[in-house]
DNA sequence: CTTAACATTAACGTTTACGTAAACGTTATC
DNA sequence: GATAACGTTTACGTAAACGTTAATGTTAAG
């Protein structure tokens, strides 16, 4: 597919699939003598992934880091353990992250409840 | 305290003080003839839930507005329960936060397990 | 084979969250 | 009361992640 039906179909812009390939984040499939860029539906795929992780507030640069573990097929045993001890270390920035919005979620929770006492009260009082 | 006093023991710069100020996302507790701010222990506190909040990926933007939720001392019943409302979505926003946050953890642990499974089988064969 | 629709590169613009001078006033200390 | 240390405003600089022309080439449809 062309870079615009690829834009369509990811939901960003033509400019957007250009600048991630300027960064290493993606490759059109083909590019022949006219200069288009054509890619295949792996692309797709790719896009969104970053997308995903976009949401979850990771860098374009942190993207890469983290697609390039996933999409390299490690040879030997050494690179499997190498990308293993990459992923714990995802693994537990992960955790923290998880931990601090709960932590958030429950002084949202607090906060609610005061207020909602706070209410009820006003209520009895005035009825 | 003076705004070095206060930039030091919130782990900030002078310059991140005045701009959040310039924000609206706080205000010096006095600030005399002599154009120098002076600052309150509470504006320590706040700093700290910024920071807090940033680290979440808040932007400023968003802080403020939660800030103001949070230091508002709602008068009425009407706006009570206009906060309420305002906590509730947080508190959505935040579960899906969470769960998206929950699900990119699963996809690594199970990247973990094949690479792991990998490793183990080659070990065996080579033993 | 003309023309609309889409592609290409190059380059400047935009927002966020500050960093970093520059030019100058204030305060505390000796 | 001089001087170092810190404060003030103004304003330009920076990185990230694109948006937005501009000038030009390519492709597909009639």
């Amino acid at each position: 597919m062309t870079i615009g039906e690829l834009a369509q179909r990811a939901k960003v812009t033509p400019r957007t699939i250009r600048y991630y390939e300027s960064l290493g984040l993606l490759a059109p499939s083909e590019r022949e003598g006219s200069g288009f860029r054509y890619y295949g539906p792996e692309v797709l795929a790719r896009l969104k992934k970053i997308d995903y992780m976009k949401n979850l507030n990771f860098s374009l640069d942190e993207i890469k880091a983290v697609i390039e573990v996933y999409y390299t097929e490690p040879t030997n045993r050494q690179g499997k353990v190498k990308i293993i001890e990459i992923l714990q270390t995802h693994l537990k920035e992960t955790d923290e992250k998880i931990a601090s919005f709960q932590q958030f979620r429950a002084e949202i929770t607090t906060q609610i409840a005061k207020l909602q006492k706070s209410v009820e009260e006003t209520d009895t009082k005035t009825s």
